[in-house]
DNA sequence: CGTCTATTTGAATGTACTCAAAAGCGGTGG
DNA sequence: CCACCGCTTTTGAGTACATTCAAATAGACG
């Protein structure tokens, strides 16, 4: 099993020893996940912190018209969960479905309180973890307020570079909150006709 | 000093007894803002977590564009504060503004910390005053991807009763993020000519 | 190869914005 | 108390942005 990716993610955070980074590993379950299948369904309970090791998640809630909202993408390196339910432990408001297949590590609800008490600078990444969600959140609806569609796919662009090219424009759709119809119109209007171009 | 609103504020969340509450109370300061005066600017440090006894504030930033944002508006028994600022003690991404005239208790960030050491359970409160926080900002995310602005406004309504009739309509037009003409088309639309309609 | 789903294209429609002008409203000073 | 100033709200016309619906095309998978 090769932690590297999610030590040196928790690393960046705070400071780990070779006995931490022991305890630590011991905690996590290395899961994989088929593309289509659900980590997590809308009204259940939450019960693992998921790191993505290499493919994609979305996680997104279907609204009262039937249309599905995507939250945020999770790809390699990100974390993906239904914050509130995983630490309450009350039915998640959303679901963490994977678009491709997915190698991860998760650690379970009773492992975290575990790891909490048997390496006490946890509270601090997690914290950080905790913050680092608010201020995503916080970008979201700054962004969704002010920009036009073209701008928001321009932004995501930045944020997921190159998973525009990995996942069905559906997805994409979902996550700027217009139709896949529309985003085939911009997508068309921002490709300049380059290639032509050079003739 | 009434402090009755504020500590069954608090006293929604964790028990205190009489001598906690005293303990709290002396960590506040009582403070009115006039109508416009701000709280805290863009860039600044936000020293404070405020509650509003009496009055309404608004929290936003100015875009790129030059657009006004509202985050939300704090009323009666809300705080508002700039939580990343506060928590990290790095410049605000927002400010925040007196709408009425308010009365206010304030909570430095120093009185804060010395708050959780003396009384432990102010963790708990604290931590259900970010999820909480949180949870506000996801309902935001979910109801702008998918609603239309009548929608919005709906919704605005029912999250603050009564507050089309204090707050300039200007103010709920950056809320909702729309423009005003808009949303005087929007109010006029919903009122259905039921005066009339009684000849 | 056939089936199913996703994407593209076009026309018609709806939603929200800009600009400009007029009307309303609150405060201030004479 | 009234007149005036500045700011907010309303109204209307024209425009831009984004959606719906339907049909055609392209891709993915067994």
């Amino acid at each position: 099993m090769n932690f590297e990716s999610i030590v040196s993610n928790v690393r960046n955070i705070i400071d780990l020893n070779d006995e931490e980074v022991h305890g630590f590993t011991s905690f996590i379950e290395a899961k994989k996940f088929n593309r289509k299948e659900f980590i997590l369904m809308a009204n259940a309970i939450c019960h693992y912190q998921t790191y993505v090791v290499k493919g994609c998640m979305k996680i997104s809630y279907v609204d009262l018209d039937g249309n599905e909202n995507v939250v945020k993408f999770a790809v390699e390196d990100w974390w993906v969960y239904d914050l509130q339910s995983f630490i309450t432990q009350t039915p998640a408001r959303y679901s963490i479905q994977a678009i491709e297949a997915s190698e991860t590590f998760q650690l379970s609800k009773i492992n975290y309180e575990l790891l909490h008490q048997k390496i006490p600078k946890f509270e601090k990444f997690s914290r950080i973890m905790f913050q680092n969600s608010y201020i995503q959140l916080q970008n979201r609806i700054t962004q969704n307020l002010s920009a036009t569609a073209e701008e928001k796919y321009q932004h995501f662009q930045e944020k997921y570079p190159g998973l525009e090219l990995r996942i069905p424009q559906k997805e994409i759709a979902a996550y700027l909150g217009i139709t896949p119809v529309f985003l085939s119109i911009i997508r068309k209007k921002r490709t300049p006709g380059s290639f032509i171009k050079l003739l």
